[in-house]
DNA sequence: GAGCACTGC
């Protein structure tokens, strides 16, 4: 084992961006504690926005626009003159758990019921009452449908941005139509609650175009330990095999604590947990007795005294909800958790207890091409922003330290964020739903960072193309409608011409299911073997949208439980939430009018049906097994998910729902289809718009 | 014959 040599630049102490404290996180929803006056004393002690209250609401009279930094957490708004007579605070956070969770919390300071004066709305589940609620948490996401309904957000009188430096698709949707509103109702205020480096980008958003005082910002105290930062000295080759050095380092040489590895991706994270495990037989089988004589072996028996007995945990978003709940275990005397995760521990996972942080320094990030219309999902260095994050989870119960695994110079040439989703997404749905806000220039749009022009145009294309714009650059009657469906354009496209094929309830039943990640659960091994079989009991030979099909309806029929779904390899999170889907969408469908009729069995019908929705996804057959797109003639392989991965389709031709860059262009989720109504719809598009 | 960062409606 070689020794490991870090430079230690200092510690980073308060007032630094490390200084932020977060008050939303939590993995687990708390049940509605009931609060002695002490507890609730301490919840008040904990929530700096307590003792800020009165700065914060002094600004939000005085300035249209509150940049809040270093604070989350809108606690005390509820109780001014904000929160009065038909007023509703609305409170966004970028993920559900977030939303329910500081809802409860703050239902609990406030005193009250959950859903009566404080309440929360997420997909699926609304927790407020429309007349009482005063305080509602919500995801951006479902403000901004909100706004699809009423778009001056009317019944707002504050509404509060949180998680804003994460920059995700709907907070910065969010935040320019929340410009547009506040010109036309200037008694609407807005809290954008941010952490350091993105607060002057905000307020200059919001001040240009209007006047200074339109936006003001304010610091707020952290709450959070220092971390002390090491670099290594020199770049790893390879940082998987360092990061289990650094960890047996830290066990050698350090007190209790459990330790956090940041790495990109499940491959890494068990190759990390098995080199660390085969270290631990090494050492722990020498014990005292079999060790001839420590007095020989002085590094051997200083290691043998000092070396806490370590549990390996890995965390990323592929496991089950049980694996995922294992991190939280607290770890017995004597012994310490090493977790490997992916960026799920940067946000939305919190570990108290983790006092060591190792950062590779690298996540893997999914972006749009918009020329080749292709997504891609690579391996990049982070951005300082996300490193600072990453190392403040050392210091959230105590003082820690975080391991980068590159030298210090390397940090400064990072970029200083991440790029904002709305740059590297493909742009359809939120075009096709700004477009529904009656916004139809999108050059005079204010974007709080704009899309690439050619994102824009390649989506406004696609609409054109698909019905959903006309000549004029509007919405078509039928564009109106898809908006307003929570799926994909090109799915909602489908669930109207279900119509014509008569297939109304299958198509529905496919459309959730696409929707959903990984309904098959295939370990390796063995175990995975036998899942496989498993799996086969519900093969289609059409290919898998059929297959999924037929997964659904099994799980429909035989009771919804999670028990059969651990006997027949699916993951019962994700069919549960295909159940919720497909309740959601057929909603829709009675709204528009569109039958559920069944194909009683006519798959023939059915996959004419998924051509009218995936007609652009076509490709062929060649001899190596791979395929050829329709589009651009590019070689396309299968998915090792795919029920057609070794099967060459009778006809030689399919269509597919995803393309995806990885190490090589992947297609997912394939239906074998006839040449033939390829050509149709091809033949209706050329005809349409001779421009493609 | 082989693989999947993370959200959201």
């Amino acid at each position: 084992m070689s020794t490991l040599t870090f430079w230690k630049p200092g510690t980073t102490g308060p007032g630094s961006t490390l200084d932020r404290a977060t008050e939303d996180e939590g993995n687990v929803v708390q049940s509605a504690p009931s609060h002695s006056s002490l507890s609730l004393q301490a919840q008040r002690e904990r929530l700096p926005i307590w003792k800020h209250r009165q700065k914060i609401l002094h600004c939000v009279e005085k300035h249209g626009v509150t940049i809040v930094v270093g604070q989350t957490g809108s606690g005390k708004t509820t109780q001014s003159g904000w929160a009065s007579e038909g007023n509703v605070i609305a409170c966004t956070q970028p993920r559900r758990v977030a939303a329910t969770s500081v809802a409860v919390r703050v239902a609990a300071e406030v005193g009250t019921l959950l859903g009566d004066e404080v309440g929360y709305t997420i997909r699926f589940e609304d927790v407020s009452d429309k007349k009482r609620t005063r305080i509602c948490y919500m995801t951006d996401g479902m403000l901004f449908r909100e706004t699809l309904i009423d778009p001056l957000l009317s019944r707002y009188s504050v509404i509060m941005i949180d998680e804003a430096h994460e920059r995700s698709l709907y907070t910065d949707l969010l935040l320019g139509v929340l410009k547009k509103i506040r010109r036309k109702r200037p008694s609407l205020r807005l809290i954008v609650s941010s952490a350091t480096l993105d607060a002057r980008s905000f307020s200059e958003y919001f001040t240009s175009g209007t006047h200074p005082d339109e936006a003001t910002i304010i610091s707020l105290e952290g709450r959070m330990y220092p971390v002390e930062v090491a670099y290594l000295q020199e770049s790893a080759p390879d940082y998987v095999r360092k990061a289990v050095e650094v960890v047996w380092n830290i066990n050698l040489h350090h007190g209790t604590g459990d330790i956090l590895i940041f790495l990109t991706g499940r491959e890494e994270i068990e190759r990390c947990l098995e080199e660390l495990t085969e270290l631990i037989p090494t050492f722990a089988h020498l014990s005292p007795l079999f060790v001839p004589d420590a007095q020989d072996y002085p590094p051997l028996s200083r290691l043998l005294r000092g070396a806490t007995q370590i549990i390996p945990l890995a965390l990323h978003a592929g496991l089950s909800t049980e694996e995922q709940l294992r991190v939280f275990n607290v770890a017995e005397r004597g012994t310490r958790k090493v977790i490997a995760a992916t960026n799920i521990a940067e946000a939305s996972v919190t570990i108290d207890g983790v006092k060591f942080v190792v950062d590779s320094g690298f996540v893997k990030i999914r972006t749009y091409n918009p020329t080749t219309s292709l997504a891609s999902l690579s391996t990049v260095p982070v951005s300082q922003a996300s490193a600072t994050q990453r190392a403040g989870r050392a210091g959230r119960t105590s003082p820690g330290i975080c391991y980068r695994l590159y030298p210090e110079s390397v940090f400064a040439s990072l970029p200083t964020n991440t790029p904002p989703e709305i740059t590297r997404t493909d742009m359809t749905t939120p075009i096709l739903q700004l477009k529904s806000l009656g916004i139809d220039d999108l050059m005079k749009f204010e974007w709080v960072s704009a899309p690439p022009a050619e994102s824009v145009l390649r989506a406004l294309e696609g609409l054109f193309a698909a019905g959903m714009i006309g000549d004029d650059g509007r919405l078509t009657p039928i564009g109106e409608q898809v908006a307003e469906f929570p799926i994909d354009v090109h799915i909602a496209r489908m669930l109207f011409a279900s119509k014509d094929f008569n297939c109304g309830e299958e198509i529905l039943t496919i459309a959730a299911m696409v929707s959903i990640q990984d309904a098959f659960i295939i370990p390796d091994g063995a175990p995975g073997a036998i899942a496989e079989l498993e799996r086969r009991k519900f093969t289609a030979e059409e290919g898998d949208h059929l297959t999924l099909l037929n997964a659904y309806n099994a799980f429909t029929k035989y009771g919804r439980s999670s028990s059969w779904c651990k006997m027949h390899a699916l993951n019962f999170r994700a069919m549960s939430r295909a159940v919720s889907i497909r309740s959601q969408l057929k909603k829709y469908m009675i709204r528009f009018n569109l039958p559920l009729h069944s194909c009683e069995g006519d798959a023939k019908r059915l996959r004419q049906c998924l051509v009218s929705g995936y007609w652009r996804n076509g490709a062929r057959w060649v001899a190596d097994g791979t395929y050829r797109s329709v589009k651009g003639n590019k070689t396309l392989f299968v998915h090792p998910t795919s029920v057609l991965f070794t099967r060459k389709p009778r006809t030689g031709w399919i269509i597919f729902h995803e393309v995806e860059e990885t190490k090589k262009t992947q297609i997912r989720i394939l239906t074998e289809i006839e040449p033939d109504w390829l050509l149709d719809h091809g033949h209706k598009y050329q005809h349409k718009h001779t421009a493609v």
